[in-house]
DNA sequence: GCCAACGTTGGC
DNA sequence: GCCAACGTTGGC
C-alpha cells in the first residue's frame, strides 16, 4: 500500500476543514501540475496521506484516506487535469514541523525537502513510519 | 516581504 | 525546438 503527501495552504484549505467534511469527506482539486497528477491517478482506494499545511505552518499536522480514486476536476476548463476524494482519518498528535523533518538525516530524501513546490508526493514507508513515531500516531 | 526554484508561455 | 520572460509557489 503506498503513501502520499498532500499539501494545502492552511488559508485555503486547512486540516480543520477536512475534519468538519465528515467521513463522506471532500475532493481535493485545483491541481495543476502534471507530476502532482501523475500521483493522483496513481492513488488506490484506502491509502493513506500526510496532509502538510504549507506556507504558514509549516507541518504535517493529520492522515487522510483516499475514497474515490482519480477522475475529472470539473474546475479545470482544459479538461487535463483532475482530482480524488479523501476523507479526515487521523490527527497527529504531534504535527511534525518541517523543521523537524529536515532535522532527521534519514528524511533527507523526502520530496518534501528534495522538491518544495510539489503538492502532491510519494511517500516511502520508511518515511511513513519515521514521520508517523515522531507525530505519534 | 523577499527571493529562489520551478513551470509555463510565447517570440524567434 | 530553443530560450528568455514571466507568473506562482513556498521557505525564510
Amino acid at each position: 500500500m503506498a503513501h502520499w503527501l498532500m499539501k494545502s495552504e492552511p488559508s485555503v484549505w486547512s486540516w480543520s476543514q477536512q475534519v468538519e467534511a465528515g467521513p463522506a469527506g471532500t475532493y481535493w482539486n485545483g491541481v495543476r501540475n502534471h507530476q502532482a497528477k501523475q500521483h493522483l491517478m496513481a492513488m488506490k482506494e484506502g491509502e493513506t496521506a500526510f496532509f502538510y499545511h504549507s506556507n504558514e505552518e509549516r507541518a504535517v499536522v493529520g492522515i487522510v484516506e483516499i475514497i474515490r480514486t482519480f477522475y475529472p476536476d470539473p474546475s479545470d476548463e482544459t479538461g487535463k487535469f483532475g482530482m480524488v476524494d479523501v476523507r479526515a482519518k487521523a490527527p497527529l498528535p504531534k504535527p511534525v514541523s518541517l523543521a523537524a523533518i529536515k532535522a532527521e538525516p534519514r528524511l533527507a530524501k523526502m520530496a518534501l525537502v528534495t522538491n518544495s513546490r510539489l503538492s502532491v508526493q510519494p511517500v516511502t514507508d520508511a518515511e511513513w513510519e519515521i514521520v508517523c513515531g515522531m507525530g505519534g500516531c
